[in-house]
DNA sequence: TAATCTACCTAACAAATGTTAGGTAGATCG
DNA sequence: CGATCTACCTAACATTTGTTAGGTAGATTA
């Protein structure tokens, strides 16, 4: 398990130190303000710090923004993979999907600024901090394409659906509720459900585009 | 009134004008490079002109950007809107969605920064900005929400749809293609195909959750 | 011709930016 | 005890920012 501390959030960022801090507050303030908004004077302002003392931590503003880039992903990325580790092998496409779905979406809404600041952030930043970033979203963009791909040899998806612009759709669904959640408006396992059904309609029947 | 006003009608219908060239170039730079990192001196400088130009055409900073936001949703507005009075009155679902969401493609990522724009940077403009620009976004939304509305209520769309997050879903998987199409890729219409189909099967059919 | 208007320009302003150099209180350690 | 290390601080730097005041060449108008 993990630590009986009764304030875990308080305990795990002043426990590992200035470092993570600066690291949470910089996501924050990277989502709500955008990149380029954001200062090392106000990310320090907010540890209660001074701009020039995050160079003890860190050797740069780009160096501070890659991590974010980084761990906002992995966090996404983890969370689907643990969610998914805990299906049988033989699941059906609807759970399957379902269950990523829900898991992207919690991890990407509920209180985790790292990975709302990267799809808000990815856009602006400096090609080269974004360059050194894609192959991690790559790879995480591969994972669901590795997902759908028996599901279609298997005949659970239309063998018309293209999977990589079934992905990007899914992305784009998804990720766009960082511009429109809110989590006193809506209900998150709710949204899962219904983005799933609509997608797994959507790809399970057979195409039939005139009349019904 | 309208006597001696050929000089005036040439300069405003002539794109030549430079303050429409401002607002094309900052639209350009808005969406490559984000909105704080977009001054007022790279917008002139693309121009040929120096920063305290643009001050005779505009009375702010702001201004620009809240101008260039607007006729981004205006000109999608404007082009789905077009599509549709193209058809009969009594198109059915299938038609009428993949007309919209062409439209709402080819508008979005066809040699159109302003609509590109819009949608990267939405999110890191002032406060007072986005709230100005709020009436015409929350316009758009409603015109797809009465465009679903009698579709569902003549049973095309099963009733188990919620519109409000389906316009959501649509507006995320359309929007997010401005992060990953490119027209040497991709071919525009058929990804519109694509998205409609996977829309439409997963609106029309019954929620069927379990096998088929 | 003289006056006015258009569409820019130059030059400066105060504020904010990332970054660096050097200093320092307090803990740790030999 | 003194030495070293940790984790900050202050103060400055060269740029860049939005914005303003005032100037000006050329066209238009009276």
């Amino acid at each position: 398990m993990m630590s009986t501390s009764s304030t875990k959030q308080v305990a795990e960022t002043s426990g590992a130190g200035s470092r993570q801090m600066i690291l949470e507050t910089a996501a924050r303030l990277f989502r709500r303000e955008g990149y380029s908004a954001t200062s090392l004077r106000a990310i320090a302002a907010a540890c209660d710090m001074k701009a020039g003392s995050l160079y003890y931590h860190f050797e740069s503003r780009d160096q501070i923004v890659s991590e974010v880039l980084d761990i906002g992903v992995q966090r996404v990325f983890d969370a689907v993979k643990a969610a998914l580790q805990a299906l049988t092998a033989d699941a059906a496409l609807a759970t399957i999907l379902h269950c990523a779905i829900e898991a992207h979406l919690r991890a990407l809404l509920h209180s985790h600024d790292f990975t709302s600041a990267n799809i808000r952030i990815l856009g602006q930043v400096p090609a080269h901090v974004r360059e050194s970033h894609r192959s991690l979203r790559r790879a995480y963009e591969n994972y669901w394409l590795e997902l759908l791909s028996p599901l279609q040899r298997s005949g659970q998806i239309r063998s018309g659906a293209d999977l990589q612009r079934t992905v990007y759709f899914l992305f784009g669904a998804m990720n766009w509720a960082t511009e429109w959640y809110d989590e006193r408006r809506f209900d998150l396992a709710q949204v899962a459900t219904e983005m799933a059904d609509l997608v797994v309609l959507g790809l399970q029947a057979p195409v039939a585009r005139r009349g019904d």
